[in-house]
DNA sequence: TTTCAATTTTGTATTAAATATTATTTTATA
DNA sequence: TATAAAATAATATTTAATACAAAATTGAAA
């Protein structure tokens, strides 16, 4: 827990309670939360959560660079906490989100045709290889 | 515009009037337009359509290959009208969406990992060109 | 400690994209 | 022509995200 007041403060974010727990549950679940999936969570330890205090929460880490937000599905926001960047894939059968490794060769650029780069996301989209080999049927839109 | 029919014929698509005037949009302006921007459009030559029927006929289109669906934005879903497939980079600050032709090492793999792709997209987020030279001050969430 | 402003959290209301549902219109076919 | 299927339109609903204002908490000055 001191570890994460220290990542807090090392980005001049005061560590509140509500914002701590925020990111225990990011550095628990490592995956690609909504932010009801994080608001059911805290709903656990703090039943007086609000969810505007999860999007302002957020919004806030991901200003700060503690977060990032993927738009690779459009119903919903999710959101990345993990170090190194990387890129994903959207399986649009199972609606699973798998991080991808891939060496991509704009990844340590800073710019492309003039225009300054502060962020790569790369979208993969189609069937993974859970659902190749179970041939599962059921296609999300 | 006989040539529109037979693009949307090709693909099995049954040429409504509807579906016409929303494919020569979509070629007239080859950009990255959202719903109500088509929508508006169209409204100036029929005042009867709805939105409901923009909305089905993207879908549409986006089933038989003829538009890509960019989840760029978190706001809403851009459509993008071009055969070839490309990257694109979002401003930040001026919200343009600007075409990239970046040679992506995975562009013509069909399969990452044991998944297998139907779909490449790639983001870049930033500062434009026109933006840096001009040093605007306004940015975007 | 007390006071007070700034920050954070909460509750509520609102916005708007997207979908669902049903009715109407158009098209294709027997 | 009659009928079923497809496409369009109108309306209602859902829900992620934002806006706004009130309440609670925090931190520093007096
Ligand atoms: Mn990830
Ligand atoms: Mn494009
Ligand atoms: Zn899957
Ligand atoms: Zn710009």
């Amino acid at each position: 827990m001191d570890n994460l007041i220290k990542i807090l403060q090392s980005r001049n974010i005061h560590p509140s309670y509500q914002r701590l727990k925020i990111l225990e549950i990011l550095e628990k679940n490592k995956d690609h939360m909504n932010v009801n999936m994080i608001f059911e969570e805290l709903l656990k330890e703090i039943p007086t959560i609000s969810k505007t205090t999860v999007y302002s929460t957020l919004s806030t880490f991901a200003a700060k660079g503690l977060v990032h937000c993927l738009t690779i599905t459009p119903e919903e926001m999710k959101y990345d906490y993990r170090a190194k960047p990387h890129h994903h894939f959207l399986c649009t059968r199972c609606g699973a989100i798998i991080d991808i490794d891939v060496q991509c060769p704009y990844a340590d650029t800073m710019e492309i045709d003039g225009h300054s780069i502060e962020d790569i996301q790369g979208y993969f989209k189609g069937t993974c290889r859970e659902c190749l080999t179970h041939n599962k049927t059921q296609t999300l839109k």
